[in-house]
DNA sequence: TCTGGGGTCCTAGGACCC
DNA sequence: TCTGGGGTCCTAGGACCC
């Protein structure tokens, strides 16, 4: 017996729950995002069925372009309370094993275990949430978060692909297991955007050092990343190139420490006085939404952008923590004052900051 | 086809204090 | 008159993720 993190990472979620209640969608196009009209603009796809990915939509690309692409797609505005109660299903499924769950967002968490078998384990996951949701899921096996969520991605490669690998992992569709003893053969050729945690900028920012490669990272000086980086990201980056990562899983939720609202205007705000009230109404929905959850508010952000898409944010520190609207909207109005309101604006959104709870013991 | 919404964490620079 | 180093708080901005 030995520990395990697990990964598991629901299939195409969202379009997966629609299709759950609406059976006579399956294995047609379908694409969800925004409020469903494919017409409107300033909507984006949440996501894809794989049929409408075929068609090259994928989320985060416009709804139009979608349209474009596959004027045929079935076209669902987002419901996040559906999506919300299906992901409590899975969760609560998991659950019943003897694991630990840290849950990471709607369509996926963590799972630790003690087993000498973790690919029997990951069977029996999947086929629960199968049995119990209706709902497929890829699993990753890893020995830390890092190798784990990962494998995922070679969990939902086509077989063809992930059974090309040597070692641990290939064979079980829907599962892949990737640690220290694959991690060289499986990841060194690849780019370093395909790392958890490297994003289009970081890549780009390798690349001026020379790293473009999982093993050029894995073989890079600390000091200099940490020069270039900081302390904490620079040592960060040199770890995550040899798969190293936190092998502890809690199912303790995270606090939040904040929380949003933003919006995207489908035409530009123009006045200064429509923008103004824009943002006061946004505050105080916000601050309705923190009171509701029973917090205080310590700070708050206000967030513009204008329609170059050049989006700024200012913030301050209230002197009192606070749970008025009031408050929360005159501080948000005298931020707005900072900006300079030169061209029309596109968004606007305000973040407000929680106060530090002192029944929490963190 | 112009580019959503909701989050978290890290770094840097200036102010201020000792 | 000029000189210093360290610590902390605040704000701005950047990067990442789903």
């Amino acid at each position: 017996m030995s520990w395990w993190v697990l990964h598991v990472d629901m299939d195409q979620f969202i379009a997966a729950v629609e299709i759950r209640r609406r059976p006579e969608l399956r294995g047609l196009p379908v694409v969800v995002g925004g409020s469903g009209d494919p017409t409107k603009p300033r909507q984006v796809v949440a996501t894809a069925s794989y049929e409408a990915r075929e068609f090259g939509v994928h989320s985060g690309m416009p709804i139009r372009a979608a349209y474009k692409k596959c004027p045929e797609a079935v076209f669902l505005p987002s419901d996040p309370a559906a999506y919300d109660a299906a992901s409590a299903e899975v969760m609560d499924t998991l659950r019943a094993f003897p694991v630990v769950v840290e849950v990471w967002g709607w369509d996926e968490c963590f799972v630790g275990a003690e087993t000498a078998d973790p690919e029997a384990l990951a069977a029996s996951l999947r086929a629960a949430v199968l049995e119990r949701t209706g709902l497929t899921c890829s699993v990753g096996i890893g020995d830390n978060k890092t190798r784990a969520k990962l494998a995922t991605t070679f969990a939902k490669q086509p077989r063809s692909h992930a059974s090309a690998f040597e070692g641990a992992g290939a064979g079980v569709p829907g599962v892949f297991r990737l640690t220290a003893a694959n991690w060289r053969e499986v990841m060194d050729h690849r780019p370093v955007r395909e790392l958890w945690g490297i994003g289009s900028r970081m890549e780009r920012n390798l690349q001026e050092l020379g790293l473009a490669t999982v093993a050029d990272l894995a073989a890079a000086d600390v000091e200099a990343l940490k020069q270039r980086f900081g302390p904490k990201m620079g040592a960060w980056y040199a770890a995550l190139g040899r798969g190293l990562g936190d092998t502890e899983v809690t199912d303790v939720p995270r606090e939040p420490v904040s929380r949003s609202r933003e919006e995207t205007f489908e035409h530009d705000l123009a006045s200064a006085a429509d923008v103004a009230e824009e943002l006061r109404r946004i505050a105080v929905e916000v601050t309705r939404d923190v009171v509701a959850e029973g917090r205080s508010i310590q700070r708050v952000w206000v967030k513009v952008r204008f329609t170059s898409f050049f989006t700024p944010i200012k913030s301050r520190k209230l002197p009192a923590i606070t749970q008025d609207p009031e408050v929360i909207a005159a501080t948000a109005l005298a931020l707005l004052a900072k900006f300079e309101l030169k061209r029309p604006v596109r968004l606007l959104g305000v973040r407000v900051e929680f106060a530090v709870d002192p029944s929490s013991d963190a």
